[in-house]
DNA sequence: AAATGATTTAACTATTTAGTTAAACTACTG
DNA sequence: CAGTAGTTTAACTAAATAGTTAAATCATTT
């Protein structure tokens, strides 16, 4: 692994768990087994830092979002492969809620124009809900209010993991990660469930 | 509203939207029309500050929570209050899963510490579902997995409310408000629906 | 009017942290 | 061997920020 990488490693580590506000450079160099100066030689700003970790995640993150949230004219393949879809990148990517959430918080404006580029095809989905709902094989719901419920169910146990492992599983990794295991085959059939899905005739 | 309850509020607003690190002592002062060194003279510290907003909004939320978790023999009524009660302890404190969060981040051990004590009384909830699955009248689920499910559901908007108002709604707050509030309407029926509820014969 | 507590002003200290610099060192490359 | 890029060391600067202090002012009460 070349020093950039890392950097770019301890760096992204470092930001997800404390934020840029709360992270150090410092800890950035230790982390990274390197000086501080040396950090300061590869990346001249901790803003320049973050900006690559931040765009390198984005970049990582953008294929499986188009992918999962392009409609299917199979519905039920539709929710399933959203959800299995997005879990992976999770399973890859954990920290990616908390880091969302948490720049989210710290400068909407930029965050949002940043990632409103990367339409939703909302109409697209409404479309595909309306044509279920006419034949009768879910209840009406807005596209909006299904996506909402969808990365709300598969994304909140990630935001919260250290409540989550340390209140229902006294901190126990192995069961914590049988828990996600878990959700990942229950959710779809949750989420189908819970628009009153029923197979076409 | 005296001087210490001005400089509370500032303060809650302060730390919730920038977090104990990004909150400046100066713009809470600015934010409550005083200046520093009064700020000093009824807090002695940032921490004190902190802990004094931070210990205020969990005894808000206390009651809520208690009573939200509370089995009730009527599983259907269990679910709705405990979305009806959550959702309106939101409206009054929307900012409440943006800090949770937050907090739960920067210093996990002491938030777990904190938090674990309000124990979930998890032993009689799998006991009320289990009670509906021997009735038939819902599919098994995991109470943690059901806990998770509802707390997800109503909590993701508010974490999330600037993408979402952003990117759904065109930053139209009205627009948002209105999701939120047929969001309050459906999730019971959402949640229901999704564990396979039939009402007893 | 005198006293007292709340508040302001403004200057100050101490600490933390991002970022710089220069000199020395290491390891590889031509 | 000389040169070069990568790396260390250590001391430094500049800026931000928490917290302090003392003196002055304002408002209220006695």
């Amino acid at each position: 692994m070349t020093t950039e990488e890392q950097i770019l490693v301890a760096a992204r580590k470092v930001f997800i768990e404390k934020g840029f506000e709360g992270a150090r450079m410092q800890e950035i160099a230790n982390e990274a087994g390197i000086n501080k100066a040396l950090l300061h030689y590869y990346f001249r700003t901790k803003e320049k830092l973050f900006e690559q970790i931040f765009t390198e995640v984005f970049q990582k993150i953008k294929p499986t979002f188009s992918n999962v949230l392009h409609p299917d004219p199979d519905f039920q393949a539709f929710i399933q492969l959203f959800i299995t879809g997005y879990v992976n990148l999770l399973d890859e990517l954990p920290f990616f809620p908390r880091f969302v959430i948490q720049e989210l918080n710290r400068d909407p404006k930029r965050f949002v124009a940043l990632i409103g580029k990367q339409e939703i095809p909302i109409e697209s989905i409404r479309q595909m809900i309306q044509k279920e709902v006419d034949k009768k094989t879910i209840q009406p719901i807005a596209a909006e209010q299904l996506i909402i419920n969808l990365i709300g169910l598969i994304v909140f146990p990630y935001l919260a993991q250290s409540l989550v492992k340390g209140i229902f599983f006294n901190k126990d990794e192995a069961a914590y990660q049988l828990f996600l295991s878990e959700r990942k085959q229950q959710l779809a059939d949750f989420v189908l469930n819970g628009i009153g899905f029923k197979k076409a005739l």
